[in-house]
RNA sequence: GGAGAAGUACCCAAGCAGGUCGAAGGGGACGGUUUGCUAAACCGUUAGGUCAGGUAACUGGCGCAAGAGUUCGAAUCUCUUCUUCUCCGCCA
């Protein structure tokens, strides 16, 4: 959500940011927000004037009162009611507006980076770098199910039957391998500083209307039924929630943490659960990074956030690039935002494994979360991103490091975490 | 899950038979006096947040866990929710 004053300063920079993303359907909000907020002011101005009055007149009643000027105190008291029409009616109208501008802000996007590349939908994102050589072997890597199952360690059959598709049992050395890959990226990212939290897996509702648009509610979240709470689809929730209406000390920044936890996703939509495997499912884990900072540490922060996914990628040998959202795939919320692919040597093209983005203020200012600065108060910057998703991760894990004789070859940093083998099979 | 008690500003805490209460009193923090320095003592300052109006000084609204209600008027009365504490029950 972007501040609504800027609407008034400057519509025009608002608009331009609008084409930029290619959704001229919304051009007209901006002058219907400005209108319904003209309006809202007129009315606000109203209600307060008529609060005003009302308190100085309940003064005098008091004072009256204490007096024992009761006559006239009644007096007083029954020539407040058209007053009390005329309030009740500002009221409702302030509330109106108030309510319509609202709504219309948060459907009016963020306002981009400038060094965010124009472009209608994904099929215009940007390659920004590759890391590591994106190799072909000279031997067939089967699917990741296949890879799996003859190393036995995926049983998909007992899933269908206790839970339905988009679950999975991981067994062995695989599931293994998954907490290994956790554990590690979690050690990694307290080597760079952060802190590390397990949250909690559920959230009110509140806080998940406070952290997501409706839609995205329906099509994301699991309800638990008869409480008010929901598995969350991403650490980010709970972590970000934990900073709602809270005022932070300059000094207590950046907060810089990491954060582990299963994910939960309905995965209603564009993208259905619609193929065998790991690739997209109800249930999976994941470590995530979250920054908030002040406003002029984001794109530093931005910067350093997706460097250690690469980073953490390369260490286990699987190569990546980095493909950065062009304006009209930014979601509304993001100042900019590239995603972590890693290279499938089976599909021989990248996929996505992490994304990171910069939120700028527009998440604290839906929030409420300040920073409190000499000069008053202002909205802190937000950022995060994957540092890994595992059994996602696993895919590109396991076609990576196949051996031509069916073994997995494990990477140097993970094997302390595996009980000091090097390969598996 | 059952039964009680409570939630007031940075912290503790008064107010709760509705009206000079935006809120006593401490403590802390900050500034000053004294002092070679520190401590102590004394004097003083510090109410958060947010919205609106105004070029501004400033003015006004909201605000005593959150929300709703009663009332001319609510920290104070009623209801709902949340949280904390104590006891009982249950449980990794």
């Amino acid at each position: 959500m972007i501040d609504i004053r800027l609407i008034r300063k400057d519509p025009d920079l608002v608009r331009e940011n609008i084409k930029k993303k290619f959704q001229f359907e919304k051009l007209p909000l901006v002058d219907e927000v400005i209108e319904l907020d003209a309006k809202y002011r007129e009315a606000k101005l109203r209600s307060d004037n008529l609060r005003s009055e009302r308190n100085t007149i309940s003064k005098q009643i008091g004072t009256l009162m204490r007096e024992g000027k009761r006559e006239e105190a009644e007096k007083i008291k029954s020539q407040i009611g058209k007053m009390a029409k005329q309030l009740e009616e500002s009221e409702r109208l302030e509330k109106e507006y108030f309510e319509k501008v609202q709504e219309i802000m948060l459907q009016i996007p963020n306002i981009i980076d400038d060094t965010v590349p124009i472009g209608k939908d994904d099929s215009e994102n940007v390659e920004v770098e590759r890391f590591g050589e994106p190799v072909v072997p000279d031997f067939e890597i089967p699917y990741h199910v296949d890879i799996m199952e003859r190393l036995d360690g995926i049983d998909l059959d007992s899933s269908r039957k206790t839970s339905g598709s988009g679950f999975y049992y991981l067994k062995g050395n695989i599931a293994r391998l998954h907490s290994a890959v956790l554990s590690y990226a979690r050690d990694f990212m307290i080597d760079k500083g952060f802190t590390y939290y397990i949250p909690p897996f559920m959230i009110r509702g509140n806080v998940v209307s406070g952290v997501m648009s409706f839609t995205e509610m329906e099509n994301m979240m699991y309800k638990i039924e008869g409480e008010d709470l929901y598995l969350i689809g991403t650490s980010e929730h709970s972590m970000i929630g934990k900073f709602i209406d809270t005022i932070l000390d300059e000094e207590s920044l950046p907060q810089t943490l990491t954060s582990y936890s299963p994910c939960f996703r309905k995965e209603v939509g564009a993208h259905g659960i619609e193929e065998r495997g790991v690739y997209r499912i109800h249930q999976f884990e994941k470590q995530e990074m979250v920054v908030v900072c002040k406003p002029e540490d984001s794109k530093a922060w931005f910067d350093k956030l997706w460097q250690y996914a690469v980073e953490f990628f390369r260490s286990l040998d699987i190569p990546v690039r980095v493909l950065e959202c062009c304006s009209g795939d930014l979601a509304d919320l993001k100042v900019k935002s590239v995603d972590v692919e890693a290279w499938s040597p089976r599909q021989q093209k990248y996929f996505e494994v992490g994304s990171c983005s910069n939120l700028g203020d527009a998440q604290a200012r839906r929030l409420g979360i300040r920073i409190k600065g000499k000069d008053g108060n202002y909205f802190a910057h937000t950022l995060n991103n994957t540092v890994v998703a595992p059994p996602r991760m696993l895919i590109a894990f396991l076609e990576n490091n196949l051996n031509k004789d069916g073994t997995i070859r494990i990477p140097e940093p993970l094997r302390i975490y595996m009980g000091g083998k090097e390969f598996i099979g």
